[in-house]
DNA sequence: AGAGACTTTATAGTAGCTTCAAGGTCAAGC
DNA sequence: GCTTGACCTTGAAGCTACTATAAAGTCTCT
């Protein structure tokens, strides 16, 4: 039987460190687990596939918050699942405008990019100056509008 | 002559918050300036230009080390312009590998979403299946690749 | 002199971890 | 029996780029 792990075995086979399990502990999504006599976490199938489920979630870049929402739902099985619906909805939306905004972004990079196809002295680059004299004070801009972000490596 | 600002006059007209100049001052995008009798930060025109220029790099979503970089390069004016070019294709790369995480996931999240057309009890919503037996585990997945992100409100 | 608008510094909080430090537990080897 | 090493424990700090709060000092007007 395969039904009792400790943190480092669930870390290792769902590939996950160990101190994010705590974290999301924590943080509420997993339950506080079962302790050994030595105080070690002893975890059980349950936990794993409410791992997992959390994970799969971080993987499609949904918040805390929004995982939260949806493991609230999955612990009331009798419920309709309309509202599951809905938090679906609502990030498919939070992403789609990130991808918008971005797509702007590109477009902006590679107008500003075109401004120095014949690299001189810094002095006169047509991307420092541009930087430096850009339509920004006022407005016009693509930022700040909804959608949550991420953050990587480098 | 507009060529004197306090920390509010430059916040107004930029349209950024006043904690913001003095947290590019802490990192060392901005210099320390000179000070008033009462101690009040003094800006004349070439700050002025160079937080322009920050903020427009911000807008285009840089990190503050790729607009760290892009100062040092303007601030020396004899180089070439070649290293300019540089960082802003990074950047340009940054941006477009987001763009195709996004994609991926966006695609993740409908196909998602279409396992449940037909609304009925969570317990058998195709929605919270899939999320808890997907193939997450080993690979597959078009997480943590380069890029840095972006955090918004809500 | 006192009100109000501005400024100063320092500190904490945001999201979702990651890394570090200092120590406790457990099985194996000599 | 005792040490080594792998694992586990808690707590705190660091990461990005701010944002918000607090407590106090400065300036201007009346
Ligand atoms: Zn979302
Ligand atoms: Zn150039
Ligand atoms: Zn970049
Ligand atoms: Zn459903």
């Amino acid at each position: 039987m395969t039904n009792r792990y400790r943190i480092g075995d669930l870390a290792t086979r769902l590939a996950v460190p160990t101190q994010t399990i705590r974290y999301y502990e924590h943080e509420g999504l997993l339950p506080k687990p079962a302790r050994t006599e030595g105080n070690y976490r002893v975890y059980g199938i349950a936990e794993r596939e409410r791992l997992t489920f959390i994970l799969h979630c971080r993987a499609l870049d949904m918040t805390l918050d929004e995982i939260r929402h949806l493991l609230r739902l999955r612990d009331a099985p009798g419920q309709g699942c309309a509202e599951v619906n809905a938090v679906l909805d609502a990030h498919i939306g939070h992403v789609a405008e990130r991808i918008r905004l971005l797509n702007d972004l590109q477009l902006q990079l590679k107008d500003l990019r075109a401004r120095c196809e014949s690299p001189s002295t810094s002095k006169d680059c047509g991307i420092l100056q541009g930087l430096a004299s850009f339509p920004t004070a006022q407005d016009g801009g693509a930022s700040r509008a909804g959608g949550h972000g991420r953050r990587a490596q480098e």
